[in-house]
DNA sequence: ATGGTGGTGGAACCA
């Protein structure tokens, strides 16, 4: 069972490449964040027609998160239970469309798309942490509870976890950049104490695999990238792994999304 | 070449 993240940054702008990439890399699942509409404008045919059930999920033009599946799409779940709304000052407070999950095959999937804190003192960074921190005690529970649950937290995390996984930690530093900061790495390696584990990281150890290159300042051709996408395994789901990679071809050419597609294959 | 983005919606915001 091959299963795949990825931030696709609008699912009509990247319809064709979404396809022909789905029919290249042969995944089963596909978990896939910022869609960029609301159901009325999502390209249903695409999946449609290459024998994907697709859930979606979005409200406009932010955020959107959505999961295809061709090994059955169970139990469509969308936001996470108590999930922290935002809103603006002298705004009703919303839940953004940031998270869907659907149980596909056995396993459980989560598509999700962590807030970006945008700056370090910024009220999206408490935000982003709140999100997490809320999400981190929901998925402990579903393991604490059921240790065989399988389990896969897929998505755009927005948090680098270690130095090497931004192209100049000391850039980052210097410019008091989010992604690295030791708030958002806890919130992080939160999920990892809980048990789950970075099931594609152990293919893709060596220095200078990302996952995400911004369009501005040349950051592609620069190699100047970040991991910032992850599939997070339950033990049961962990054990299962067999292989991993991420497509960094899918980031080159014409009409590219700014970040890659993640994949694992279970056995 | 001292700059260099892309998506949405139709200006400004988001990343």
């Amino acid at each position: 069972m091959k299963i795949a993240t990825w931030n696709v940054n609008s699912m009509r702008a990247r319809a064709d490449r979404v396809e022909a990439w789905m029919q290249k890399a042969d995944v089963d699942v596909l978990a896939i964040q910022e869609t960029k509409c609301k159901d009325e404008n999502f390209p249903w045919e695409v999946f449609e027609h290459n024998g994907y059930d697709v859930a979606h999920f979005g409200f406009n033009q932010w955020n959107g998160v959505a999961i295809a599946s061709r090994v059955g799409l169970k139990g469509v779940e969308r936001t996470f239970a108590d999930q922290p709304a935002f809103g603006k000052a002298g705004k009703e407070p919303v839940q953004e469309a940031r998270a869907i999950a659907a149980t596909c095959g056995d396993v459980r999937i989560w598509s999700l798309y962590v807030p970006n804190g945008r700056a370090r003192e910024d009220e999206h960074m408490s935000y982003k942490l709140t999100w997490l921190n809320q999400l981190r005690e929901h998925a402990e529970s579903w393991i604490t509870e059921d240790p065989q649950a399988q389990i896969v937290l897929a998505g755009d995390w927005n948090i680098a976890p270690q130095d090497s996984d931004v192209w100049d930690i000391d850039f980052f530093e210097k410019n008091q950049m989010t992604h690295v900061t030791a708030e958002e790495r806890t919130a992080f390696n939160g999920f990892l104490d809980a048990g789950y584990a970075d099931v594609v990281r152990p293919y893709t150890a060596d220095p200078g695999i990302y996952t995400y290159w911004d369009y501005t300042n040349l950051r592609f051709p620069k190699r100047e990238g970040m991991r910032i996408d992850f599939l997070l395994g339950s033990p049961a789901v962990a054990q299962r792994v067999q292989s991993a990679y991420v497509d960094k071809d899918e980031r080159r050419g014409k009409g590219a999304s700014d970040h890659t597609p993640v994949v694992a294959e279970l056995s």
